[in-house]
DNA sequence: CCACCCCCAATAGTATGACTATTGAGGCGG
DNA sequence: CCGCCTCAATAGTCATACTATTGGGGGTGG
């Protein structure tokens, strides 16, 4: 079914897609009415998308003025929709590497705010070592996707112990993408040893409250299955 | 003027700033109508609003059931202004918290990228020598702002040349919170000799491409300003 | 010829009402 | 007691009229 969504999804849809790929380039100027013309929708309805537009700094709307398309510099590039629409368009790449370079940037730092959290009493590992218990029997199952996804639940039991919504809402942000790239790269992330005992040491080292070791061995974690750029 | 802003973002700020603050609770059901009557908007408006805050995760619309508020966990925790009702409301404390906590994450990640940039010849070093010039002679003049700024400066310039969009972003975001703290616990930072030679000492790194270097004495600057938590 | 000001038309913003589609819940039959 | 079916509540969509703002063009004075 194409129709599946409303009507508000659609235009909203079209448009973000189109802007993100350039077919609305930075700078261009477009009114009410045209967007009504481009995308068969009501008034009532376009214009609730570009409220939703400006509220991601895609779009700006001035009287006498018309809409007007904000540079990439201005648009929310930590929102979901955002960053979906750029997977799908020729900024594919762009913002892959981006969101890797983000998982460099906040899983070490995570793990070591989680070891914190335990050290000062405030957080249990147990989630961590549910999801540790279903990687290692996972690795020895027939099932490549079971060990991906206990892998994605202990790196989002991490975040989660870390304490901080805002890393919780970037891990959310982060497998948005990685998804993503496992349509296309599947089957590479066999079940390895090695990674298996570093995650290990990650849990041991957030139990036992030492942010360095933690800190250390998420990055070589990501390092392992992110390569280097 | 109290009625400064259109309707729109008058409303909008109404209704976010109450969901923020518990006085519409998590779960708590409401129609269009009861929105109509709460804000005193038309309906246009009300429905614009309710997109608007559905797309930040607060809302939920359904048909026959009306309108949902959902829980923190799905809320747009980095929409600025997400950030800015919880620093208005009774979350204010965490909000802080957390905002130093990604901080930690993401400035020490963003020089080692820097250098990565630099070494490999994808960025100049000149906007982070001048940041560093400015924050030299504001050092001696006599307004504390001048240094607070060029300070802001530096920091935006090494999250600039990391040549990450998302971590660029990233910056505005806790800006917006650092500016709020800087209105309550003002005058605190002054010009530290020791703290610029650590500045100088990061620039140094990154132009020299050493990751490590540029990450460590980074992380040693944002631990000496806001302290460990 | 230039600078300034004023007016106007273009365009988003607001308001209202009518109609449509969806769906939870309560009632009815098995 | 269970499942189906109807119905009414409610968001979604569309159309229209009116209001407010403002950039730009044209006119006026220097």
């Amino acid at each position: 079914m194409t129709t599946a969504a409303s009507a508000f999804d659609r235009a909203l849809d079209q448009l973000g897609a189109a802007i993100v790929a350039g077919e609305l380039p930075d700078g261009h100027a477009d009114t009410v009415d045209g967007f009504i013309t481009r995308t068969g929708a009501s008034r009532s309805v376009v214009r609730e998308v570009t409220r939703v537009l400006g509220a991601l700094g895609m779009l700006s709307a001035g009287r006498r003025v018309g809409l007007r398309v904000l540079p990439l510099a201005q648009w929310d590039l930590l929102d979901p929709r955002v960053i979906r629409w750029r997977l799908e368009g020729p900024d594919r790449e762009v913002q892959l590497a981006e969101l890797r370079s983000l998982r460099h940037a906040v899983e070490p730092a995570a793990a070591a705010a989680a070891a914190r959290e335990v050290r000062d009493g405030r957080g249990s590992t147990r989630l961590l070592d549910e999801a540790l218990v279903a990687m290692v029997q996972a690795a020895d199952g027939p099932e490549n996707g079971d060990f991906l996804a206990a892998d994605r639940a202990f790196h989002a039991a991490v975040l989660d112990l870390s304490g901080n919504a805002m890393l919780l809402r970037l891990r959310e942000v982060i497998e948005e993408g990685l998804r993503h790239r496992a349509l296309v790269e599947r089957g590479e992330l066999a079940p390895d040893r090695h990674d298996l005992a570093l995650h290990q040491e990650v849990a041991e080292a957030i139990g036992a409250g030492e942010e360095e070791r933690a800190a250390a061995c998420m990055r070589e974690i990501i390092e392992r299955t992110t390569p280097a750029r």
